[in-house]
DNA sequence: GTAATTGCAAATTATTTGCATTGCC
DNA sequence: GGCAATGCAAATAATTTGCAATTAC
């Protein structure tokens, strides 16, 4: 398989775009991440191994790597779009705590089959899907 | 069943809250709405049965509604919120042309089922859910 | 009467864009 | 060398907030 690098090199390459240390810096960055980073939260963290890039770069990048389908964007319905790496992974959904922000990420084949079966049912080609399930959860209902 | 002006009437009763004629207007041009409308559209609309309603005034309404389960902010990932009633309905979920913008609701008991055994099993006790399916279309596709 | 609501304008937040400069291929 | 990329600051877009005046209960 290739490594995400590659791919987004591949990627660059065949939209006649270059390869940039700054992209370079970005993307590992993400890629080193656990969590879900925001573009924020991301640029405070790239600005760490590169004082000089900005923001607009960051923005900028993480609407190629979406592109590129390395990334993924998420909508946790707090205003903020964070960005998680789903280059290799399997697709799962978010399962999030509307009280304490927890998320929770599912994976369940059973909707993810169903969701094929209804796509193909109106004649559509299915690109991707995102799923949020807002709850409480079990610290929170018992505070 | 009460009515959705009943149930707006309560909810703001139960937090002391008052219902306002402007409160009124909107409900209720959101009510006779079809489609679904961003709060910059439903402005418009409201601004034709009283010219003096301000903008703020829907956004802090859209607010209320939403909190009082009458209707339902939708992302179609262009950037806008949209809103739907959804008192009395079925709760359904949107498959969206990514080329065409259109928009088909659908409804799938094995999902919702699913989806209540998912929060179960992660002690969440659901509250909403919101699943996207992004694809193209038939006719986009043939283009 | 009193606390909630309103409209307005200014403030905020997230993101995008124009532009002169720099740097990949 | 030429076109794409960058950083910056200014521009946009959507939404929120402060406040003085108004209104529902």
């Amino acid at each position: 398989m290739k490594t995400p690098q590659e791919v987004f090199s591949e990627y660059l390459g065949h939209k006649n775009l270059k390869m940039t240390p700054q992209r370079r810096i970005i993307l590992n960055t993400l890629l080193k991440q656990k969590d879900h980073l925001s573009s924020e939260e991301l640029y405070a963290r790239v600005k760490k191994r590169d004082h000089s890039i900005g923001q607009a770069t960051v923005y900028r990048t993480l609407k190629l790597l979406t592109d590129s389908g390395l990334i993924e964007p998420l909508d946790f319905a707090d205003g903020v779009t964070r960005y998680e790496a789903s280059y290799g992974k399997n697709h799962h959904d978010h399962l999030i705590c509307e009280q304490c922000g927890k998320n929770i990420e599912i994976l369940d084949e059973t909707i993810e089959r169903r969701q094929e079966e209804l796509a193909k049912k109106h004649n559509f080609t299915l690109r991707r899907h995102k799923m949020y399930l807002y709850g409480i959860c079990k610290d929170c209902r018992n505070k």
